[in-house]
DNA sequence: TATGAATGAGAGTTCATTCAT
DNA sequence: GATGAATGAACTCTCATTCAT
């Protein structure tokens, strides 16, 4: 079953999968500037002439990883998700969250849009259109539908941004402390579908609260 | 009025003011690494010779601005927070978000901690230090005021960093995109504070919901 | 009449020239260090790896294509001119002059001599044994025979040199401004021949003159 | 007498004089490619980094170092000719020789206007700016001013240029075989003279020569 | 205190050359 | 014979840092 040798065609079309995700380790850990193109190359066993074979410059390593990385966070979309709009809501929240502490690739891509956004504006919008407002959309739905079946009540516009946000802290988190250390996720998680329920929820006690 | 010769020991005292806050601005627009201490110095008219008076090393400017630009979030410990609990919550979070609009300074050392916290894991400590720590502290003491005397549901454990979320995304979302563009920001603390009560209130009819 | 595919012997004897031809136009455009041995592979449709098949070497390829370039200026030797010596000279000029302005390759050579020479000493010998010790052999033995017959007068040695002159000096401003641009050519070779044929005079006048 | 030390002010003068001056050493040598910044530091005892503290670029430096030599000819202006026009133009042709034989400067720059020429088209302007057209105003001037009076015989447009190409065929000879080889310059300089004096005189018998 | 010329250790990039396919 | 992926040495250019003035 070992293959340690591809054939030469197998190598060609591997060659640039395999830098852009040396690329993605060296410029989590130093950034943009700091990564050096050897070091890229190290990772992979090869030396710096040969990623010139593949990308012309550092910038375009880079650009190129960040469209590697970036996959169109599709599950939000294709997911069928059943239920209330309660039960669909608390299914989207769980997805999201799966997909940051499985998936580092999306969750760097915020890094890199909050360290290298300035000097790399299509970051920004990378960021935005494969992560943000799929969730956002999706998310501002079910809740529209929940309002107009009279599941949720009705308040102030900009719900979604809101109800998403401690998952977005949450990358946050994991982005400054690491995956490694404890930080309490699962609590949190519960938390923050308990507060969303509550705070959707259609209730009488609250006319009184703002 | 106008002082245009500061004595020399004005002048003295100043400078090192005068080049950590240049190198605020550089290290925000161009990253640690990428940032020149010759681009520091031009900021603030002098020459790089000159920046080395004061600083060792590059790194040594860089710590010493976040300290000098971390000073801690006192206002969030010493403003008197009157009224009920909801309420007391209410200006604690608009006093948050005129912290995020008003001082870029707290802003970007969140930046820091994301891009830069991996090489400096001191950014770290002070980021939590002085801005998370004490937010989540006295959020989570107003909160368990609210639920001993009843005026706030009991529930799940993390609430405080949950009902903070909302803020860390929008500073996030500050960082990302800037702060001349128009992000709803009233309309999106609205919304907030509208959830935060919701989701707080002590409710009837919400028991189904999880 | 058309041959589109030569046999595998026709091409292999075919390559080298095909090389050395492309060579001679990049070694003109960059000169020897900056033209690249990948451009000139792709000026015949190969790649780099070919020209190594048949040159071991990119200063072999530059002293083959010198060899390839450099045929010895027969026509100056093999060219029967008649007439009287004044005649002679007038159609060994005229003989140069074509060679400068239809064949590249002894002009380019010059150049060649002058840019590349300090590095490749046998360049210059190449360039003083195919074309101007021919041209100047010829030139002065019809000089010596019309001294000796009366036709020329009798004069300071290295005459030839100076005769000769204004071709290489019209083969350097060609050089210079390119063979695009009118460079007046005939009216230069008409004052050329006018003037050799008077200062070669015997004339009665001319006494005082030095 | 001896100063081994400057001061800084009269060092930082100097400087770029003393870089363009090696540089000009080594692009003779080396050609414009082939040149190091390196092995011009050396020259004057800095490393390269001192040579980018006064040019950003060795295309710079290349057209600094063009402009730092090529000093127009100005004697062929300024010099007071005397004597009739054959006198005078004697004396200028004279005035060229010592030019070459004395200042490389302007006999590289024409080296450098060919081999280089096609990337620094700058080149070529200046080299016939400063070189070429000087000479050949002054020197058609002269022949004018001498048919005008009679004393050379009118002839065919461009003489000057003819006149004065033996003296840039001297330049390429010495340009391609160095000036310390011996290439019977004096008896050159007698035959160009000696033959531009008959070739312009005006004699009885040149009637049937072309 | 401030300067800025000089340094020198890199970093990005290029390209002649090799060699397995 | 032809390829082109890979190499690695070399080169240009950068910049943190030093230090004499």
């Amino acid at each position: 079953m070992i293959m340690k040798k591809l054939t030469r065609a197998q190598q060609k079309a591997l060659r640039p999968i395999q830098i852009l995700d040396a690329a993605f380790e060296e410029f989590i850990e130093k950034g943009f500037s700091a990564a050096r193109v050897e070091d890229i190359a190290s990772r992979i066993g090869v030396t710096k002439g040969t990623i010139y074979v593949y990308f012309p410059t550092k910038e375009e390593i880079f650009s190129a990883m960040v469209r590697h990385i970036a996959v169109p966070f599709e599950a939000v979309h294709t997911n069928e998700l059943n239920g209330s709009c309660s039960e669909q809501l608390r299914s989207l929240l769980l997805l999201c969250y799966e997909h940051i502490l499985g998936d580092r690739r999306t969750r760097e891509l915020l890094r890199f849009a909050i360290s290298e956004g300035i000097r790399f504006p299509e970051l920004i919008d990378t960021h935005y259109q494969e992560l943000v407002e799929p969730i956002l959309e999706r998310t501002q739905a079910i809740i529209d539908e929940g309002v107009r079946i009279g599941e949720f009540r009705s308040g102030t516009a900009p719900f979604a941004r809101v109800i998403i946000a401690p998952f977005v802290a949450m990358m946050v988190d994991v982005l400054i402390l690491g995956d490694n250390r404890d930080l309490g996720v699962p609590l949190y998680i519960q938390s923050h579908l308990d507060f969303v329920m509550h705070g959707l929820a259609v209730s009488e006690t609250s006319g009184s609260v703002e």
